[in-house]
DNA sequence: TAGATACCTTATAG
DNA sequence: ACTATAAGGTATC
């Protein structure tokens, strides 16, 4: 295994590997201590981290590519990490740790709840997942648990994907479109999938066609880009928000989901304007614009854990 | 085009 | 113990 070390001072607004992964924006990692949102935040403060990602081309995905172990954890003001190669630039990517926090933030309302947020998980960052991982992973958290989301993710990778083995021990890994396309619908409800079992199976068949894929909205205007992804079936516009904003690196997009509606009821009123496309412009726009998803994120994280 | 309803499964509240 | 409700919504009518 390769290793190495990465100082957590010399990031711009340092870093909370917890409130990063257990924020409910990335299923794609997993804690070989099994204490996933446990809510313990000194248990989690030093824990590892591990995920699998393909790499193709020199790019970081799940569709296609050799698979890499990645380990990461959070100790003594550096971010320690093990990999099969050498992975520091993929770490840096996954977890965005070259945005300028303070400079975000700095663009961000003078708002009591946006800032009490940031305040209380300051160095939480975005992710920057692979596309298709966070599309599958998203169509699966419709009416869902965080928790369970999760361990549906750790199901399908299990259950469909690829083994691989390092440091004698052995890693599941999220499953390709070709795989995924392959289960049966029934094979999905069997792992606790329910309605979201065809869905699954369709967008996966979708993508390993060719006939669709999630990295043609890159490339697109914002509000363009979330009615392209719509077209995958189970995938509407609150979780093609998600995929934007976790892999597609759109920052200002804003997934109005029930805890974001709750906040806009009680905090932001005059954002509600009755349907999804303009209450999101009114709310993107309350919460600075161009990095609405970052206020979204500390908001959501926030407002989940305190009350 | 806007509004209502069904949908799998599990955990938690009452 | 047992029922109602809600969980990072979407498809369909």
């Amino acid at each position: 295994m390769n290793a190495g070390r990465i100082d957590i001072a010399g990031l711009d607004g340092g870093l909370d590997l917890q409130a990063t992964i257990e924020s409910g924006q990335s299923y794609l990692w997993r804690r070989p201590d099994g204490n996933m949102y446990d809510g313990d935040q000194q248990r989690g403060g030093d824990a590892w981290y591990e995920t699998v990602v393909r790499i193709d081309d020199g790019e970081i995905r799940l569709d296609a590519g050799d698979p890499v172990v990645v380990r990461v954890r959070q100790d003594d003001g550096f971010l320690r990490w093990e990999s099969t190669t050498d992975a520091e630039w993929i770490v840096r990517s996954l977890l965005r740790l070259d945005d300028d926090l303070p400079a975000i933030r700095a663009a961000t309302p003078d708002d009591e709840l946006l800032q009490r947020a940031y305040d209380r998980y300051w160095g939480l960052r975005l992710v920057a997942d692979p596309p298709f991982g966070t599309l599958i992973s998203f169509i699966c958290s419709a009416q869902m648990r965080v928790s369970r989301i999760h361990e549906m993710q750790v199901a399908l990778a299990e259950t469909f994907g690829d083994t691989v083995t390092a440091g004698g021990r052995s890693y599941p890994v999220f499953p390709t479109p070709e795989q995924l396309a392959a289960a049966t619908e029934s094979q999905l409800r069997d792992l606790g999938l329910g309605y979201r079992a065809p869905y699954v199976q369709r967008t996966a068949e979708m993508v390993a066609s060719g006939d669709a894929h999630p990295d043609t909205a890159r490339d697109l205007p914002y509000e363009d880009a979330r009615e392209d992804l719509t077209q995958f079936v189970g995938v509407g516009e609150k979780v093609a928000d998600c995929v934007l904003l976790f892999a597609l690196e759109f920052l200002e997009a804003v997934p109005l989901d029930t805890w974001i509606q709750t906040t806009i009821d009680e905090y932001y009123p005059d954002c509600d304007r009755g349907n999804y496309a303009e209450t999101s412009r009114a709310i993107r726009e309350r919460l600075g614009g161009e990095y609405a998803g970052y206020a979204q994120t500390y908001v959501f994280h926030y407002l989940r854990n305190e009350e």
